[in-house]
DNA sequence: CAGGTAACTCACTAGTACGTACATTAGAGG
DNA sequence: CCTCTAATGTACGTACTAGTGAGTTACCTG
């Protein structure tokens, strides 16, 4: 028993430690942009100092591309579990749509932090390991399902998946992402539910209305 | 002659300074947010001092906020100049599709703002009269465009405009603002003119195919 | 050309933010 | 129970960064 203390009991934890880290780097970064987050914000969200940031993660450009590592791994694994293939083409990519809007409904820090890596020319993203062999799991998804509905005759418009998946992703990326712009400019607050529901068919009609083509 | 020397020879020009502060301070938001931002390279980059700029704006917050202004109101204006209502409906938003396609693509700057605004929720938008009384001049060309596609039975889908205009403008927006993060995990520039030219056909074939609804 | 003011320059400060040197201790292994 | 090291806390240094006080000069007006 002496030898197994449960994980609260323990003081000090090199594990625990780090993903608090991580976590509230997440906020930090997403809520002010990478240049606006302070190191010192972050550690005083913490039960730990600063000094543990610097201990385990050596600087604020590492821990933040450790925060992206973090995030866009957590998003690829999700990606993996998605299954459409048990559906009908046009059901199975109107399902992806409305999985993706969902994903990014749900996950709006790392949207923030996609957009902010953006704005930093994803100088980060290129300086990581982890992130070049990530690979793309939704693209082999998409690719099946358009080659089945391309067969089955259901899908006349001749588009590659990297140009489906872009299609899909602007729409849902969009939606949360410039929600604070859209809504002081045109008054309509996007991620409200009654807009919410509207906009989630939205995107699957549109992905089908677009891949079926004129008629 | 005296009183009409050029505008070259003058040594000092409260709007030609002016307008080199906002010229400059544009491109140093744009590629660095706003925190990342420099008022003092901003000043490195021109031929006054940093002085100037809070003679003439105060802070670097209302220095931001003016860029902010200055750049929507150009979008503004340019929105007012489209001229699509001679053409049938179904032509009419396919080429305001493409225009919205060519201006996103020429304003990059404008759209990097954009993003940086949205990370920090718009709030500066929100502190700013002159853009909260911008209107939405291209909101009433989709509208009645709409209403003519609607009225001639070429539209079936029943959408409003400001939804049309979110649909458009989230793929033009996205293929800019997360060309680099795209790029840099999908491989693919978009971009590059060989993927700029199919995504600008992509763009009008969508939003047709959307608002012409099932066959 | 005289005088007043808007436009401008220079040198400086206060505060902040990343990062670190050094001291300390929990806890695993023998 | 002792020892060694990974984990942690404290206090501080250095460089930067937004913003300013005070003086100077170009240019307009009469």
């Amino acid at each position: 028993m002496t030898s197994q203390p449960v994980a609260s009991e323990r003081q000090r934890d090199a594990d625990r430690t780090k993903a608090e880290i991580l976590k509230v780097a997440q906020q930090e970064f997403a809520r002010h942009g990478y240049a606006g987050a302070r190191v010192d914000e972050i550690a005083a969200q913490m039960r730990t100092t600063k000094r543990m940031i610097y201990y385990y993660f050596g600087s604020k450009e590492r821990l933040y591309i450790a925060v992206l590592e973090k995030a866009y791994t957590e998003v690829r694994a999700m990606e993996r579990t998605i299954d459409v293939e048990h559906l009908a083409p046009v059901e199975a990519i109107r399902t992806l749509a409305e999985l993706t809007f969902d994903h990014h409904d749900a996950h709006r820090d790392f949207i923030k932090l996609v957009a902010i890596e953006n704005v930093h020319q994803a100088e980060h993203i290129r300086k990581s390991e982890v992130l070049a062999n990530l690979g793309t799991p939704v693209l082999d998804v998409i690719s099946r399902i358009l080659d089945a509905g391309q067969a089955s005759g259901e899908f006349v418009t001749d588009a590659d998946a990297i140009d489906v998946h872009m299609m899909i992703s602007s729409f849902c990326f969009f939606r949360v992402a410039n929600q604070h712009t859209f809504g002081a400019l045109f008054g309509r607050d996007m991620t409200a539910p009654e807009h919410r529901a509207r906009l989630r068919r939205m995107v699957g009609e549109m992905i089908v209305a677009y891949l079926r083509g004129p008629a």
